[in-house]
DNA sequence: TATTGTTATACTCTATAACTATA
DNA sequence: TATAGTTATAGAGTATAACAATA
């Protein structure tokens, strides 16, 4: 089928046979890195936004919901709601904020330090099981380019751009199916 | 904006010492790349979803809905409404299989074309963006390493996972005892 | 009866804006 | 008046299932 080639190859004459652009194929392995965690994570009970935010509150406990939305890149209320799931959950809890009431403070319950502990196993595997065509000199290779890329892109370390709201362009509806 | 600050920098020491997996990585600069590229084709009047059926269309005409449904793995229903806005934006046109009259034949129009043909400029502006911080070296170890996951992976060449019907279990079921 | 495509419907996700309670 | 959080609402995206036309 397709002979995928190195990209700067032979510039390919019929576009079945032309070799998928490197951000494409960066699009392509990312959307798929992340189906696979989000199924890992659905065994514990929650899904991928709730992740980062999970993870923000136990490194930083007792944050408020708009710092986490402003670093998340979101509005309030959807902290709102994602705060909401993971206290039905009972992973999350809201506390006030004694010195100013309007606040809350976020903090892990036990059984939320007990699922981020799950988590980094989950994501122990995930990672083996994505990288599994690799040997360690290609992944430390591999991690190496990526971070060049983010950080040449302005991409903030540890925040999933999945959460960023998207600019509404005035025309076309916009819209991104997987990523 | 070379060095993004780190959320909890100093006092977080857990996420300062165990850097991102790379799996991770591949995950938030693929969603970044998706993102940006959305926002490019965006111009053009079209979505990302749009492309990859508007590429099939376009390296194999004449293709049923059917077909599309099944390479792209969504359901039949789902090709009707993408084929819907391509029609009604004049990029493809439904013609009648005289040998049988249940199926469409899809096309591109000449505008069709004309957009593929803008797409692929766009298309190479893209890539260049994306790997502006590697020079052509690395861009072709990244992408060798990049095929290499996604064989291993068992993806489709030049299909975007995004496109796959994923049992989305979504906000997990209620009644989930996360105690 | 089986197949291609369509319509009707429902559900999830997420942003906007109005609202409450503090300050 | 300003801020943290909440609720109400609306729109896009996408699957399921019933349906129509054709075979």
């Amino acid at each position: 089928m397709t002979t995928q080639r190195q990209p700067g190859g032979e510039a390919g004459s019929a576009s079945r046979l032309r070799p998928r652009g490197t951000a494409f194929l960066l699009a392509q392995v990312g959307a798929h890195a992340s189906a696979r965690f989000a199924e890992r994570i659905s065994e514990l009970g929650v899904v991928p936004a709730d992740v980062g935010l999970l993870r923000m509150v136990a490194v930083q406990p007792g944050r408020s919901q708009q710092s986490l939305a402003e670093e998340l890149g979101v509005v309030p209320s959807r902290v709102v709601a994602l705060v909401d799931g993971l206290e039905r959950k009972g992973l999350i809890e809201r506390r006030r904020n004694v010195r100013d009431r309007r606040n809350h403070a976020l903090h892990l319950t036990a059984e939320g330090t007990h699922v981020m502990s799950e988590m980094r196993t989950l994501g122990s595997a995930h990672e083996a099981e994505i990288c599994a065509a690799l040997d360690d000199t290609q992944r430390a290779q591999l991690a190496e380019l990526l971070e060049a890329i983010a950080a040449q892109q302005g991409l903030t370390p540890g925040v999933h751009p999945g959460y960023r709201q998207s600019p509404q362009p005035a025309e076309e509806p916009h819209g991104r199916p997987g990523s």
